[in-house]
DNA sequence: AATAAATACGTGTATATACATTTAATTTGG
DNA sequence: CCAAATTAAATGTATATACACGTATTTATT
């Protein structure tokens, strides 16, 4: 008989050896920030062996969802989660590895079209399968408790002016 | 008379353009890294005017954490929020600025201990003040409401074994 | 139309992460 | 007690972030 088990999630005490925060907002600031970090390294591990980083996927994620269209430099880069990624540099990568071509644009010559090559997509399948595979599995957080969490993330940004 | 008025914080899906999610939980994990981003971002700009980056600080936070006690390399690296820091190299640039001390353990010549020097103390307790008063300004999460998103970050990292 | 301003992208530099390898020192096991 | 294994830190390399700057092109202004 299969039994499941799930492992208790590391504190944040423990992972990073303080005890003593100054509230529960500052705590939640550095939780985030690990939490953040663990996510990153759980993909991380999964897309190695396609021989694929996480911004590298991301990249390639966000071409597809304009697929067959051509997306230019600035387009991508305002659909990355870390708003100050180098789009050209992690293109110049997909590139050489021939997952993606770079055109000049031709209605505006100041911009340069990127289109997802055919390995490209079925990189991109294969390796998508796996995390989301993972995704389903993994996480267990129900719906409604994502909901709140997303919520909260979202009053947490909230500033005063 | 001085009016009080709150940000909206921008909604994750203006901020990186994307309306669709596979499900909430997804997007729980998406807006987890673009958080941690903005607050990274967030001060790395406070930080900016000390000439700090936010590694740098963590360094001095954990080493003024033991002081007068000296740490090695690998007690700062254990309480370290992100496990794979480089710690020697941080160290290097906080030794060039003369912010900290660098010595072989005369218990375990294989160990470096590493001291805040006064100059060290003077700055992050310069940066600290300014950086508390962000926090304590900036963030309109009530402590209880941080308490949840606590435990909702502990829950995402709970995995099936 | 000619010039100025703005825009898109690429590139240079400093710093950091991720990870493998090297070197020196210490611990362990025969 | 000594060889082997382990450990701590430093270092090398590839990739990424953060940000300034340069270049080409387009748009706006006079």
């Amino acid at each position: 008989m299969y039994i499941h088990t799930f492992a208790l999630a590391m504190k944040l005490e423990q992972a990073i050896q303080s005890t003593k925060f100054k509230s529960e907002v500052h705590k939640a600031v550095l939780h985030i920030l690990y939490t953040a970090w663990w996510l990153k390294t759980q993909s991380a591990k999964e897309l190695k062996e396609f021989g694929l980083t996480h911004e590298q996927y991301n990249v390639l994620r966000i071409l597809k969802g304009k697929y067959p269209e051509q997306m230019c430099v600035r387009d991508v880069a305002s659909r990355m989660i870390e708003k100050n990624s180098n789009v050209p540099r992690i293109v110049d990568r997909l590139e050489l590895k021939k997952l993606v071509e770079r055109n000049t644009s031709q209605l505006d010559k100041r911009e340069t079209v990127i289109t997802i090559t055919k390995e490209g997509i079925a990189l991109l399948e294969a390796s998508t399968l796996v995390m989301d595979e993972r995704m389903s599995k993994q996480f267990q957080l129900p719906e409604e408790e994502a909901v709140t969490l997303n919520l909260l993330l979202e009053k947490i940004r909230e500033i005063e002016e």
